[in-house]
DNA sequence: GCGCAAAAATTCATCAACTGCAAAAAGATG
DNA sequence: CATCTTTTTGCAGTTGATGAATTTTTGCGC
């Protein structure tokens, strides 16, 4: 369900709000506007849910925590974590369906930052990453289980899945304008090659910064890797 | 009647392998001549099986379908679906790991046929897309359902996972020899993307002839769109 | 064919993820 | 306080998946 939001002009100083990104924008906690107390019990309940399930995993394993512990961790009844996710693993990595900003969007569709398009991919993966960079810690401790836990790898093409048709539809509106011949669904796998590289990199790397920091280095390597097979 | 192999039981001591390599390697084409009765009706149950979930799925898609159904359709207990497979969707894809072939595996450590990486890697994806290629059928429709149900990606990234630590083991190893400076993270991630691409160019094609036929034109694809970058 | 040992299938029991439904509780509102 | 709306909760039920004990099937020597 859509929280209700009746203000449509918001002046904010974050980088990249757009519409789409308002809900996530109020869904982290850097939103003091105590809309109604009902609205903040549900974030404290999901945050609530979400600590839970990422450190009963962290301690006993993903198999060995079943919802009812997580439940009872976080105080509220097995039935109504399924009104807040639609699975375990959504619980544990605190799965958040954030769009794609719409200038970003904008942007691409009429032939991108630069023209060029694997460069301007980079961008919207960018896009796609800054989310990440806000939740930090949650993200990161996801990663950090998803990383002993194997199984919630699912859910990143869950993600996929979600995200492909209309990605399907951004390259396609791009193309109209100027036109390239990479299929939609190469595009979309090298989104998916761009976001895994760049957070495993942002891992590897303490998680200092952001994870879209590590985005040029990893379209670097793909560029360099393709280079030397041009070369000899 | 899938001349692809599955699992023997006997253990035929193959000489000459080395250990570290051979664990990479499982078993391929090993069911020379129709030994046992036991085996025959294994494979015969196990196909009936993949029928079945197939057929089922086709026609009343993949929730309405439960393991009952297909074990009902099959002729088998429900519990002993579970002995054939790991989860409905495995039975549904007919999901069989095959291993790569020795002398690709060696050929590709050793610096690979031609000594450029992008170039060597496509000679491996040819070699685990081959499979795909002799089962042919079942493929071709796990694929078709796959667009059908998305919810059976998820065992593509199931495969990538359990492929992953022995890719990553495979890239460390040439690495030692002809040094590359690429992640082991991005080059797992090209091996899926040129593995989906070239799968779905093959049924884009119709299932004509083999699915790794499509696999230069996906290298080229991506070539094209990195020199598009660099020449700008 | 007969019996025996191993392998596999089956039966039965159990657990956990998840869903629908209706009642109860708690915020919001006047 | 009275009332309306939203959310939580209890409960029953379906399904996927697993474990243990038991029965059936198979391979094989006699």
């Amino acid at each position: 369900m859509a929280p209700t939001s009746s203000r449509e002009t918001v002046a904010p100083a974050e980088p990249g709000s757009s519409p789409d990104l308002r809900e996530l924008v109020s869904a982290l906690e850097g939103s003091p506007a105590e809309q109604g107390l009902r609205e903040r019990k549900k974030r404290a309940r999901r945050a609530a849910l979400i600590d839970a399930a990422q450190n009963l995993v962290a301690e006993h394993g993903l198999d060995a925590v079943t919802v009812e512990m997580i439940s009872a961790e976080a105080g509220v009844s097995p039935r109504t974590f399924f009104n807040y996710f639609e699975s375990k693993d959504d619980a544990v990595l605190g799965a958040e369906d954030t769009g794609l900003p719409e200038d970003v969007i904008r942007t691409f569709v009429e032939g991108g930052p630069t023209g060029r398009l694997l460069s301007d991919l980079q961008v919207v993966v960018a896009a796609l990453l800054a989310p990440a960079g806000e939740a930090h810690d949650r993200v990161m401790r996801a990663m950090d289980l998803m990383q002993q836990e194997p199984a919630l790898l699912r859910r990143h093409v869950v993600w996929m899945d979600r995200h492909k048709s209309r990605l399907g539809e951004l390259f396609e509106a791009r193309r109209a304008t100027s036109p390239f011949t990479t299929d939609a669904e190469l595009l979309t796998m090298l989104v998916l090659l761009m976001l895994r590289t760049a957070l495993v990199a942002w891992e590897h790397a303490g998680y200092t910064g952001n994870p879209a920091d590590h985005l040029p280095a990893a379209v670097a390597q793909l560029v360099d890797l393709v280079s030397a097979d041009l070369v000899s």
